[in-house]
DNA sequence: ACTATATATGAACAATTATTCATACATTCA
DNA sequence: TGAATGTATGAATAATTGTTCATATATAGT
């Protein structure tokens, strides 16, 4: 049953894993979606971008704010600010020459929330 | 309110902003708990391994079926698989010279899930 | 014991990525 | 208008990462 085995006589092999392959195939994702769902976990998969969603879940900051907190230079916050938010993971408000980042929905944090409950698991 | 402004003629300055760092620092993740959440996002934030794990959300597999499904070297799935074991993503069983691979557990999915529904909702 | 097959792994290479630095833009205040 | 401040961004650098290639290990069949 495991691997290779002959049918019959007239040369036909019968191969299970090929039948399964075949229907997996037909399951499979598509191209764009597998692609934007590695992004979005390329995305989470960052230590400094952990924490600044962290922070963010529990309150509205904006960059200043989150340089402080993580002790960082507020380009390289920026920078990170820009990649969740071309991500759509945070979203971001003007008040005067301040600019406000929070986490763009509450999937965001439920997201974060299923990976840190993993990772508490084995503990 | 929002920007630094003095509460009396002391030279003491009431600095809102400070007060919420210095609140947040108190609630901060442990270094570890962010690195090894950023590390659990990171190894699910690649192309092979996002088609790895649903592929064997559907069916326990071995090294040469997603060799096949996937159009890729054993080689380059084996290194994978080792980064997905590694992670305790996926789990594995020898049987004669196959090795099969599993999801780990429910909670793999789930959350492999949860980032799917996030990337469906913005459609 | 020898051959074939399935899987694993180290090293090398190419590609991607995070941070730093310098600089630019935008807004406020004087 | 000019200076100061908060934020953004391009380029460069250093570090990390995925795949390939060659090779090693393990098991099955002859």
């Amino acid at each position: 049953m495991l691997s290779q085995e002959k049918m019959c006589d007239v040369c036909e092999v019968f191969d299970p894993n090929k039948d399964i392959v075949s229907l997996l195939e037909e399951k499979k994702l598509s191209d764009d979606v597998v692609y934007e769902l590695s992004e979005t976990f390329k995305v989470l998969g960052d230590p400094t971008r952990i924490k600044i969603l962290h922070a963010l879940n529990e309150k509205e900051l904006c960059v200043c704010d989150l340089s402080e907190l993580l002790d960082m230079s507020s380009s390289a916050i920026s920078h990170q600010l820009r990649v969740l938010r071309n991500n759509k993971l945070v979203k971001h408000r003007k008040e005067g020459r301040s600019v406000y980042y929070s986490l763009d929905d509450e999937h965001v944090m439920c997201l974060f929330g299923q990976g840190l409950s993993h990772v508490l698991e084995d503990r």
